[in-house]
RNA sequence: CGGGAGAUGUCAGAGUGGUCGAAUGUGCCGGUCUUGAAAACCGGUGAGGGUUAAACCUCCGGGGGUUCGAAUCCCCCUCUCCCGGCCA
């Protein structure tokens, strides 16, 4: 959530940056009329508060003198009458403002480049250059089918469409990699962990997921509960409605999930192969950090993602995204695009976003900042997608007869 | 899923209608003492909103109710622990 306060102080400002989400200004005034208005819904419903309550102590007084308070009574009762419009009319200006700020997204960070779509995407570097074929590069899906790697069909059977099974070497890659990643991201600081990929609906509003994207999540039928999208709601929310000391900052997180999404908008894209399924395995990583430090951490994960993905020799290229691409809670992000010959391009297989406080202030993860408790900065990212790892594994070392090299950091692990 | 107990500040644990945002202990921070430390003693120490600062409002698992007034009484929910069943 955005902070309402310096919405109010810096109207202009404000709208300018959500400008380059797309924000109209129309909507930001709405929300600090609302906000305006459940200040003074609440002034008011306070201070006839205050007046009985310390006329209902005096009554007490009374009540333990024996003096006669009659009088006192009628008044405490009549201020007990006046008090429920007023407690309702509180009520509803903060359910109002509560359902248009919480779709509000996040503020672009002053770096983030002016830009309408991934169009407008600025590449930072590329790494690692591609290999020359000798002949023509096959696209994932038909290298699995001659290596029997991937079960679409079966897939459908047992789920529904964008399901798919893996067998044989491409289930013990898949492993591999899920490994390999884990054990890098430790040694780079990152305590493993394992949650739970059921979360409940105030961790996914915590992260941003909730209210505004329910279309895009398979929710537990008659259960308060969701399989998460991305490990990065369980992680983040780890620290849910808690203050942490300044010495425990940064706090570095990775963990193996399954993520389960729905994909409503994306009807016709990527139908073929396993680069867009509704269940994929992902290896996350996520970073609680102190405000001033956030940026550093950042270039960190960015610099881990993108050493993983040389380690396993695949080229990729570092982008950031433009204002207009950046996703909803994030105040920056880089992605990072993998090399896949088959399709012959560029496609994305990491993204790191630092979403500053906005996660922090709706999930209430807060810090010790000397006397006062201030937000943390909450950072996430992918290291890596584990199903698009894979592709790229299968498509950057294939041979001319099909078969498929396993690169040399993920031989132990096989 | 059935039976019982419980949910209070960092933790432990009092508190059954007003003087309770909350005893006491503990932890933590500061001070005195000490060569230094420990002990002892003194002081401070929850959160959110609000304000220039205050005042003030809210929070004793969550929600609703009774009452002039609720941590305390009533109802619902959730969670935890113990016993039993089931089970990886």
């Amino acid at each position: 959530m955005i902070d309402l306060k310096y919405l109010q102080n810096n109207f202009e400002e404000a709208s300018r940056k959500l400008q380059k989400k797309g924000v109209d200004a129309a909507m930001l005034e709405q929300l600090k009329t609302l906000f305006l208005s459940l200040k003074d819904a609440n002034a008011q419903l306070e201070a006839l508060k205050a007046e009985q309550n310390s006329l209902s102590k005096l009554f007490g007084q009374c009540m333990r003198e024996g003096t006669d308070a009659s009088a006192l009574k009628i008044t405490l009762d009549a201020n007990k009458e006046a008090l429920v419009p007023l407690q309702e009319k509180a009520r509803e200006a903060e359910a109002a403002l509560a359902t248009v700020a919480l779709s509000v997204p996040n503020f672009p960070d002053e770096s983030v480049p002016e830009g309408a779509d991934e169009n407008d995407n600025v590449e930072l570097r590329k790494v690692l250059v591609p290999r020359v074929f000798a002949f023509e590069p096959k696209e994932h899906w038909a290298l699995a089918e001659v290596n029997g790697w991937i079960d679409f069909e079966r897939g459908v059977k047992l789920a529904k469409s964008r399901f798919s099974v893996l067998r044989a070497e491409a289930a013990r890659l898949e492993r591999a990699l899920i490994n390999f990643f884990l054990d890098t991201n430790a040694k780079k600081g990152f305590e493993e962990l394992c949650v739970p990929f059921i979360n409940n609906a105030a961790m996914l509003q915590g992260t941003g997921q909730l209210p505004k994207f329910e279309e895009d999540l398979f929710k537990v039928e008659g259960e308060d509960l969701y399989l998460i999208p991305t490990a990065e709601v369980p992680l983040t929310n780890m620290y849910h409605d808690e203050i942490l000391t300044e010495k425990e900052l940064p706090i570095l997180m990775t963990g193996y999930t399954p993520c389960f999404r729905k994909e409503a908008g994306s009807a016709g894209r990527d139908t073929r192969g396993m680069i867009r399924q509704h269940q994929f395995d992902k290896v996350e990583m996520v970073a609680i950090a102190h405000p001033e430090h956030s940026d550093e951490v950042f270039e960190m994960m960015v610099q881990n993602a993108s050493d993983i993905l040389s380690a396993l020799g695949l080229p990729h290229r570092v982008v950031q995204l433009c204002g207009g691409d950046l996703g909803f809670s994030a105040a920056k992000t880089v992605d990072l695009e993998v090399w896949l010959p088959g399709q012959n391009k560029y496609r994305e297989i990491s993204s790191i976003s630092n979403t500053q406080d906005f996660q922090a202030r709706r999930a209430k993860i807060r810090f010790k900042d000397g006397s006062k408790n201030s937000f943390v900065h909450t950072l996430n990212g992918s290291a890596l997608a584990v199903g698009r790892t894979l592709v790229a594994v299968m498509e950057n070392y294939q041979n001319e007869d099909a078969s498929i090299e396993i690169p040399e950091v993920l031989k132990k692990y096989m």
